[in-house]
DNA sequence: GGTCCCCTTTACCGATCGGTACAGTCTTTA
DNA sequence: TAAAGACTGTACCGATCGGTAAAGGGGACC
């Protein structure tokens, strides 16, 4: 089960999707990680605040790599905006399709962790419009900023209608709309 | 200040929009509302619950009357779609870009009031559908799907980037795109 | 004047909150 | 083997949580 930090942060994500940064109590952050509280606090001595600054550090990391990286890689810039859109939706479908970032900024995290939040999605803005920029398209900035809007909406109009094929068939759409 | 229930419900949403239901405590909602103890629970029998469904029903009720319904009528389309962004552009500028059944559709809120949250998005996506037929739109569902989730992901966006301005150019382009 | 009813005030409840203290148990290293 | 440091279990803290009980205030109506 959780064998160390980097186990008990993935935990942590889990939870936070699942209750929420606030409402996650160090109870049942303890049943769900298996984690007693001394070790909760020995891995993370800042209490809740340092487990959320490590999954989002995580999460942003994860994104750093799989997702802005490759979109700024040589290569047709078509193709590497397929890859934003397959590797974002098998990211959010098997994580409830909660975006923890987007979740804080509508929620009051948004002050404690506004320089994250803020992080997150202007470097996943800037990293898109890379590729939009080369394959031609007229305001570009613009484009890629409807388009990472598109996908949270998705996120949550998929998730208040309980339709998980919602959020699949919206990113369909949101790539046809910029790649042919 | 707060006079009877309507006025304890405007207040109680202006609350639940800057703290998020689950973590406005009753202390929060005494000082916002000015209400003692006794009042809340003459008013809102049920607790946090009841307060929760009155908000969400006025809000229902207001989108029901002054979005939803107007969209049905008769006139151009067009200006029917396009009053719908400027209400619902002013709406959620007015009220700290926050759209209280998108967020309760993000966070566990949603097990307690799908029901509700359902519907609002439901009767929106409907109820725009039939502009958006009536004006030659091929598949309108869909396109009324991408607008709905597409004004929930700029309101993301939108507080995430602590930059209203973008929200409200975020609606504009939607707006070009479905009305020339 | 008396009586009802709507609303309010206040005190209080047990449960749970996030966080701390600290002794104890492992595993690693010398 | 001994010491050290990483990790864990448990008891405890004051504060706050949502909710309840009951007495009192103040008009409206008879």
């Amino acid at each position: 089960m959780v064998r160390d930090r980097a186990d008990a942060i993935l935990a942590l994500a889990e939870m936070f999707r699942t209750y929420g940064f606030e409402s996650a109590s160090l109870a049942t952050i303890e049943k769900h990680t298996g984690l007693g509280r001394g070790s909760l606090y020995h891995f993370f001595p800042g209490g809740k605040n340092d487990m959320a600054r490590a999954v989002l550090d995580e999460v942003g990391a994860w994104f750093a790599r799989e997702v802005y990286a490759p979109l700024r890689e040589d290569g047709p810039p078509a193709a590497r905006i397929e890859a934003m859109f397959t590797a974002t939706g098998a990211y959010f479908r098997s994580r409830h399709l909660v975006c923890l970032f987007g979740a804080m900024a509508i929620g009051r995290e948004r002050e404690r962790f506004g320089d994250e939040i803020r992080g997150y999605f202007r470097d996943w803005i800037d990293a898109l419009t890379v590729p939009l920029e080369q394959s031609g398209a007229r305001e570009a900035g613009l484009l890629a900023t409807d388009v990472v809007g598109g996908i949270q909406g998705a996120l949550v109009l998929a998730r208040a209608l309980h339709d998980d094929d919602l959020f699949t068939r919206s990113l369909d759409r949101l790539q046809a709309q910029v790649i042919g």
